[in-house]
DNA sequence: TGCTTGGATGGAACCGCTTCCGGAGGAGGA
DNA sequence: TCCTCCTCCGGAAGCGGTTCCATCCAAGCA
């Protein structure tokens, strides 16, 4: 591979004015400048990334970091994400984190200084010694789905959405409303899941329905735990006459297991999601939507900014709303039963 | 930051030695490496990658390139490709192809040298001239959803998928089944489409019945342009009695379409989608199921191959199979219109 | 005791770029 | 004509590692 010196070399010039010729300095003379990018195009020459990195001390990466793999909502605002980093220029690169374990080996190869100008960090908690060795190096960090003081953010109020969702079941005459979502000593430190509990729980005591442990139930997050949790709230002797998830992904679940069940829905059971991910759309989900995708372009932007010019940490909060499909109705009305699905489709499609 | 001469200089020793150290070389007393180590944990040390790359021509990262926001398949197939990459301690850079222009930027991007020890494409075609370069920096190359002499890739016979979808409505006693896919012209070069419709028609062919040019339709992938040309289908004066749409993206198009003409699925319409991604399971989309996670895992598998010794050049043909749900019917049975979803649901919770 | 041998170590050279400093040369003013 | 100033350019230094080579020292052996 052919290197600065030696496009120099053929254009019969210096490597300082191949390098501006490069990095579109004005001080090349127009006749120069061609000469050199003759070189260039004659040699095929690219320069080095990583000598470039070295140099000047700008990789031209950015890092972000999240679960992709098992959690769909993670995606859909790695939409949002992507085709902002690369018309900033940057490159991206995914931080996937699936076992807890990689969360660790994750911020530890992110502490390796020289590798990204900037962090994006999706729902995961940050330890006071990442952010400050980040902090040292000059690296911006900006999170989504997470408040941190000092640290620029874009997030929704989980509580409110929380409420939101439980009043809808509330106004539908519902009492025995359970709520299924993350542990909360989750090894991730996912904590979403607790706030919407909070909203959970206080739109219960706002109605006067006392919270019963016995229907608040959580577990790792993911699809198979919902079910599970699902068929032990179904076989209460008082079972839930309606189910919020903390999270679209375990609303599927509880779908899941109602469907084995033979427990129709919305006829003996409704159930509201959270977030609004495609597939809720399809399966006719009565959600709590938040701007998935959106969050993530707002946080590359806020990221670019601090990147650019040191923006002062900020932290955007950005809206949720329910959106009522066809997976809830009034405890009075069960004739829903079995074309759940058809309402969804036509609902679905606008 | 602290550097390795720092380091050095704290514990007595020479960089030669932390080098060491850093590396695991045996040849370092212990005694010695515990000085270091010391030295390292005192400083909270961390090595910086860019002059690491500058220095061992290696940057522990892999460029996956493809569109992954407007295709689900290749989040899907991605979801394969994350935990390989990390797991084999690499870095993995996602190089997002959204609009046809972008194709250029990434492939020149991509040839700069010094910043990708390795490249996986999914579906995107490669230019010899991109390839040659690539060779010539000793950047091994995997491609997936592509076959290119010379190359190593994962695919599947998508002409033998064609025909499975085809025969199948076929077997349903269909005569004017419709193909709707990607145009064979489009400026990003994907050929999926095409050897797929290659299969439709050998059916057809086979089974004595005439295609007919007015049932081919294709046009940019997506599912606004399928669901656009489905109703240029239904409106034709002998309108299809089914659609094979080239994937299920657009096999989705082709339903919300059909739904809003108030065409009954698969009463009066049956549809064939290709690739089995989440939704369609959620949709009750009958499909042609390839192994999209598997094809990323395994792409990762032989990529690493070839980063660690060079093996030589390999194509892996992965299978398909119809995957028959809620979406076709036979002429004579109409009866299903409305229970779609329904159905749906319960055949696709398992 | 003197020499050989080999393991541990220090440090220079090098990777390929950017940047800064100093110098060359031309234009313009006195 | 000479001096000044400005533009353009060459090239050395430096970024922070790895690697190789020379050196040192101690153990082993005659």
């Amino acid at each position: 591979m052919s290197t600065i010196a030696r496009v120099a070399a053929r254009a019969g010039v210096g490597v300082g004015t191949v390098s501006r010729v490069l990095n579109d300095s004005d001080a090349v003379r127009p006749a120069t400048r061609r000469r050199v990018q003759a070189a260039i195009d004659a040699l095929g020459y690219e320069p080095s990334a990583a000598a470039r990195a070295l140099s000047t001390g700008r990789t031209m990466a950015i890092g972000v970091i999240a679960p992709f793999v098992t959690r769909a909502s993670v995606v859909e605002r790695l939409r949002g994400v992507a085709p902002g980093v690369s018309d900033g220029g940057y490159q991206l690169v995914l931080l996937d984190v699936e076992r807890p374990e990689q969360r660790d080996d994750v911020l530890r190869s992110v502490a390796v200084k020289g590798r990204f100008d900037g962090l994006l960090v999706i729902s995961l908690p940050l330890s006071e010694r990442v952010v400050a060795r980040m902090r040292a190096a000059g690296v911006p960090i900006v999170l989504v789905d997470r408040r941190q003081p000092g640290l620029t953010g874009v997030h929704i109020d989980d509580e409110a959405g929380g409420r939101l969702a439980t009043r809808h079941l509330l106004g539908l005459g519902h009492k025995r409303i359970a709520f299924l979502g993350d542990g909360e000593e989750n090894p991730y430190g996912f904590d979403s899941s607790a706030r919407r509990r909070a909203g959970y729980e206080a739109a219960l005591r706002d109605a006067g329905v006392e919270v019963d442990p016995d229907l608040v139930v959580t577990g790792p997050h993911g699809r198979d735990t919902a079910r599970a949790l699902t068929r032990g709230l179904l076989a209460l002797p008082a079972p839930p006459t309606a189910i919020f998830a903390a999270s679209d992904d375990q609303a599927l679940g509880v779908l899941e297991a109602a469907s084995s069940a033979a427990v129709p829905v919305p006829g003996r059971l409704s159930v509201v999601g959270f977030d609004d991910i495609e597939i809720a759309r399809h399966a006719g989900l009565t959600t709590v939507a938040q701007p998935l995708e959106t969050s993530g372009a707002l946080a590359v932007d806020l990221l670019l900014d601090a990147l650019a010019g040191g923006a002062p940490p900020q932290s955007r909060e950005l809206p949720c709303e329910l959106v009522v499909r066809a997976t809830t109705a009034g405890l009075d009305r069960p004739g829903f039963s079995g074309m759940i699905h058809a309402r969804t489709t036509r609902g679905g499609v606008s």
